[in-house]
RNA sequence: GGGCGAUUAGCUCAGUGGUAGAGCGCCUGCCUUACAAGCAGGAUGUCCCUGGUUCGAACCCUGGAUCGCCCA
């Protein structure tokens, strides 16, 4: 490997470490270190147990936003956290060609040019695109690196690379010559706008305010016995009437049984059509009366076949009415609207017009209302690829997380679709179908025949074979679907379709997949259908599923509305650990949306803010740790540590820490980021700084330690708190890697090429863990509490040294404060501390004091003539009525005879203890109050 | 129309039967030699409403309200 240009000994030494963390250079520093050493390039064969992860490939037109910065942070959290323990990881990298996305992108820079891609042919339009990838394609990946992503960039992949276009078509012929594929007219959803089919999926349903038209059709022999010479239809696409051929009606509906079969004349281009009846007419709606247009609407299309009705196409694939239209030809659809309307009224056939809210369907890429349109496709018989995933789904595969995903997912597979798989784009991977178009006179018709094959070469050799020397063919112009690659992501990044691949071996099936629930449908159904039909397993065993990233008013965020928060800024501002951390912390209702607050104004965000705090805290911890240490060797970090020398907050911060270690374990393994997250915060910042670090000043006594004693007791304090660090810094690595990895280089002095990613979780030592002397501790600190208040209720001024004496007859907690009577005086300010048991304290004079009161410990501050008297007793008046409450609330429950017959015996046991608590405080209190007077 | 989720402190959210929690914000006092990106102390709640189950409900069950999402 080549000496890649990071700065020697990024391991600084004591007086190196500035006073606060300057993420900035440090995450770009590691970035690089990372990348120099391939840290994150696995190998088959390498030991340990696979586990991989292939990442959502973003789109490549994409700039970063948010939802990869959120997927980013959980996947990275989860494969780094593997890698702790010790697997073979591989997480694999790479972008996704969007069809519709880059062709649109395309097209407009052309058209801005006056041209289009037809003036330009299919070969240039490609160079093009091409061009275009190669410029801007990489900017979504340097962006995803500013993160901190472990993966494999060596591995990274696009969906047009040639292996996986290999794989592609190799899915398309396999599934063509097992049946599954076929080409049929049928309705498909026509964005006019990309001018290409859309899957259902690729449709949204928009409410709109439009109208309800009502227009009659004249009987073409009208009974005049009868009044009835016209029937009267609604409609919210008037236009669509061109290509009407039937008026339905409810086969009960008594207004208009008897003149079922009749015929009616259709204005404008006289067609005559027939009345028809059909069970699924709602008599209820407009009159009752409903047009059929096969052609253009999906409910219709059904009604035509029941029927064996025509469909008749009215509109061109730009939008534009057609030769069938006959006057209309040439308009636009929607002036066609207007104007078909303006000549029903002239002749005197509209009769209403209503205002009408409904839903229209818009095309998701183009932004514009999809045209159902009958044409020839591309399809993907979806049953049997589905059930195969069902059968797989009651044993349990995927698992989903949060579970109740699962429903939504299976609910589709239920209600499964066949799948249009033909785009009339450029830009993708072409349809492997040649058209024997020798055949059909030199053109491709919807009866010219078509072979499937995996090039050019076989195609022509294959034809040859079945039509003879002269055939001519010519290729599909279409190309597929995007997720029909993306469907294969999974395997096909691996080697697919090569089963032998090492990799393919080694990390297929994959361990988890961790995406949004937005596209549950789009992607994860499509990989599992993918799997299942050619590696006959499921590609993934877990399914992660996160919610989206809200903007500061709970709006989505959208290009549309503007109100994208950029990643990138905030990485800026803050740091991409600080980001990460922010992004996963507020994630622990997995699967639920993530509200980022931000201020626009500023493009500040507290809570990324307050995450960048937390980095900072633990670098100014180790700031402090490495300021009292005379460490100079590594080994010494590591010294095994005399246990018989442990004081009893060491045994303390030991066992909390291998509590957390036992917790945080528990969730990164379960999913559980977010409560990993903030169960480490907790630690770091409340029991290691906030309490053991403050109690470790004293002991580290700020200069040379005056006897053997007091210069052991430094030194295991010394390497108590590297062991913490240490330790913690492992657990915190997968959240906050940039960080933590520069910390503990700090801390260990090891050089940049042993990296922290690549080490092991730290050993539970279960014998460290006490949970009484936690317990006891949580007392400690609520007795150091109380002095606190008293000295802020009282108006000390912090400087001030005054003796503080406790009085309990609690045995225990009268043990425990004189063992910590130091550390008392330490972070109480006392210049003496004094425990009693209250027989002892009737001996001693009565000294007039402040005093305060919790359970059963009673706190004396004898410094009289200092106090504020009345704030002293409106605090124990307070003390009163909340014991007193409490007094009233637990001999109620008591005095229930039900509550002591039926409560479990531990239940009643502790309401009677907490009873007695509050009695005898309640007591303690109003003495002190007597006292006052 | 069918389904899913949410409703808890000013804000964002944890909390699955035993006296309501965190972070941020807010108030008071502190530049205490790791950190003012900090320290100490403090205030704050009809746990959406309604019935029910239970000795006991934020939590389980009925019904309803409001908001959001997915599907048709």
């Amino acid at each position: 490997m080549k000496d890649h240009s990071v700065d020697k000994g990024s391991a600084k030494g004591q007086d190196s470490l500035s006073k606060t963390y300057d993420p900035v250079e440090t995450e770009a520093r590691w970035q690089r270190v990372w990348q120099a050493l391939d840290a994150f390039h696995p190998d088959a064969s390498d030991p340990g147990e696979p586990f991989s992860i292939v990442i959502p490939p973003p789109n490549v037109t994409g700039s970063l936003h948010m939802g990869h910065a959120f997927n980013t942070a959980l996947i990275d959290t989860i494969v780094r956290f593997q890698r702790l323990q010790g697997k073979n990881v591989l997480c694999l990298p790479g972008t996704d060609h969007a069809s519709i996305a880059v062709q649109t992108i395309l097209e407009k820079q052309l058209k801005a040019q006056g041209l289009t891609r037809y003036q330009l042919g299919r070969k240039a339009f490609l160079e093009k695109a091409w061009e275009w990838k190669l410029e801007s394609g990489g900017k979504i990946v340097d962006q995803l690196r500013r993160l901190g992503y472990s993966v494999d960039w060596k591995r990274e992949r696009f969906t047009l690379d040639e292996q996986l276009s290999k794989a592609v078509s190799e899915a398309f012929i396999r599934l063509h010559n097992e049946g599954l594929i076929y080409r049929g007219e049928y309705l498909v959803n026509w964005c006019p706008a990309s001018g290409s089919a859309v899957s259902d999926l690729e449709v949204e349903m928009k409410e709109v305010d439009g109208h309800l038209w009502y227009f009659q059709y004249p009987f073409t022999h009208p009974d005049l016995s009868s009044e009835i010479t016209h029937l009267e239809v609604a409609t919210t696409r008037p236009e669509t009437m061109l290509g009407d051929v039937a008026i339905a009606v409810n086969p009960s509906d008594d207004r208009y049984k008897h003149l079922i079969g009749q015929t009616l004349t259709l204005p404008f281009v006289e067609r005559k059509i027939p009345l028809i009846a059909d069970d699924h007419v709602d008599k209820t709606f407009g009159t009752g009366c409903v047009k059929v247009t096969p052609a253009h609407d999906p409910n219709d299309f059904a009604i035509g076949k029941r029927h064996n009705l025509p469909q008749i196409t009215i509109m061109n694939k730009d939008g534009t009415m057609n030769e069938m239209a006959g006057p209309f030809q040439g308009m636009d659809r929607f002036t066609a609207r207007k104007a078909v309307i303006a000549a029903l009224k002239e002749k005197g056939l509209l009769t209403k017009i209503d205002n009408y809210r409904h839903s229209i369907p818009y095309s998701d890429r183009g932004k514009v209302p999809v045209e159902p349109l009958l044409s020839t496709q591309w399809f993907v018989r979806m049953e049997s690829i589905a059930d195969r995933c069902r059968t797989h789904l009651t044993q349990g595969e995927p698992h989903f997380v949060p579970n109740r995903w699962e429903k939504v997912y299976k609910d589709w597979l239920y209600g499964i679709r066949d799948w249009c798989i033909s785009r009339q784009l450029w830009w993708g991977h072409r349809i492997p179908a040649w058209f024997i178009i020798s055949e059909t006179n030199n053109v491709v018709t919807d009866q010219t025949p078509y072979i499937v094959a995996n090039s050019i070469d076989q195609a022509f050799e294959k034809a040859r074979q079945l039509y003879g020397d002269d055939v001519k063919i010519r290729q599909d112009d279409d190309v597929l679907d995007t997720w029909f690659s993306s469907g294969l992501w999974p395997f096909s990044t691996l080697g697919w379709p090569d089963e032998n691949h090492p990799d393919f071996k080694c990390w297929y099936p994959t361990n988890t997949l961790v995406t949004g629930f937005d596209i549950i449908f789009f992607w994860v159904a499509r990989m599992t259908m993918m799997a299942g039909a050619f590696t006959d397993r499921m590609p993934f065993s877990d399914v992660y599923i996160h919610g989206l990233v809200r903007d500061e008013q709970n709006r989505k965020m959208s290009k549309s509305l503007g109100n994208g928060i950029d990643p990138l800024l905030l990485i800026e501002k803050y740091g991409a650990d600080a980001l990460r951390f922010a992004l996963v912390k507020e994630v622990a209702g997995a699967g639920q949306d993530v509200r980022l607050d931000y201020n626009r104004s500023n493009d500040t965000s507290l809570t990324v803010e307050a995450s960048r705090n937390f980095a900072n805290k633990l670098w100014n911890a180790t700031r402090f740790a490495l300021m009292n240490s005379e460490q100079t060797s590594v080994n010494d970090l590591f010294d095994t540590i005399d246990t018989s020398s442990l004081q009893l907050s060491d045994r303390w911060i030991l066992s909390r820490l291998n509590r957390t270690n036992l917790t945080t374990l528990k969730r990164y393994k379960d999913y559980s980021l977010g409560e990993a997250a903030k169960g480490l915060y907790e630690f770091v910042w409340n029991d290691f700084c906030d309490w053991y670090l403050e109690l470790s000043k004293r002991r580290l006594n700020n200069g040379e330690p005056q006897n053997s004693a007091q210069q052991i007791d430094r030194r295991i304090t010394q390497q108590v708190l590297f062991k913490v660090l240490n330790q913690v810094l492992v657990m915190l690595h997968p959240l906050m890697p940039h960080l933590t990895e520069e910390l503990w280089h700090g801390i260990t002095g090891f050089s940049e090429k042993k990296l922290l990613a690549l080490q092991r979780w730290p050993e539970l030592e279960a014998q460290f863990m006490d949970q009484a002397l936690e317990d006891s501790f949580d007392e400690l600190y609520d007795s150091i509490r109380l002095v606190r208040n008293l000295r802020a209720v009282a108006g000390l001024k912090p400087s001030q040294f005054i003796p503080v004496r406790f009085v309990t007859k609690k045995k225990n907690l009268n043990k425990l404060l004189n063992e910590a009577i130091h550390d008392i005086k330490a972070l109480t300010k006392a210049n003496s501390v004094e425990v009693f048991h209250p027989d002892q304290l009737k001996k001693q004079p009565s000294v007039k004091a402040l005093a305060g009161v919790s359970g059963e410990l009673e706190v004396v501050l004898p410094i009289e003539g200092l106090v504020d008297i009345n704030a002293l007793r409106s605090r124990l008046e307070k003390d009163l009525t909340k014991a007193q409450k409490e007094i009233s609330t637990l001999s109620g429950r008591l005095s229930n005879p039900n509550f002591a017959n039926k409560a479990p015996e531990a239940v009643v046991s502790e309401c009677k203890l907490k009873l007695a608590d509050a009695q005898s405080q309640s007591e303690l209190v109003r003495q002190r109050l007597l006292g006052l007077e």
